[in-house]
DNA sequence: AAAGTGACCTATT
DNA sequence: GAATAGGCCACTT
């Protein structure tokens, strides 16, 4: 069982309608302090794994992603608002409501 | 095998 | 609040 491993089993935890920001996944992962190899492993999941990698988020609660992704800069967004996660004007989510809290 | 890279986080101006 | 700088460490080439 290799990091990614782990990252994608914390992910699949997310409940629906609820996100999770890259630290927090990185920390339920047991490995606090690699937010980074969060975002690594998830710019790597396979289409077909049943990841839902649009739930993870960074710490301010806007949806980053590297924009070479299959243009997901407006799906992912689009798959949160109907799970009913809303978005403000500037494109951020609120945290303090909306984040998932084991 | 060494160097480069990055969907991040935190503390400091 | 926004912008800067530094730290972090597994994965790729």
């Amino acid at each position: 069982m290799n990091a990614y491993e782990r990252i994608y089993d914390t992910v699949k935890r997310i409940p629906y309608g609820k996100v999770a920001t890259y630290g927090q996944i990185a920390d339920l992962a047991g490995m606090p302090r690699k937010a980074r190899l969060v975002g690594y492993a998830l710019f790597r999941v396979a289409p077909e794994a049943d990841v839902p990698w649009h739930r993870v988020i960074n710490f301010k609660g806007e949806v980053s992603e590297s924009l070479f992704r299959q243009g997901n800069d407006y799906l992912q967004r689009s798959l949160l608002e109907s799970e009913g996660i809303e978005f403000n004007a500037l494109g951020k989510v609120n945290l303090g409501r909306d984040r998932w809290q084991p």
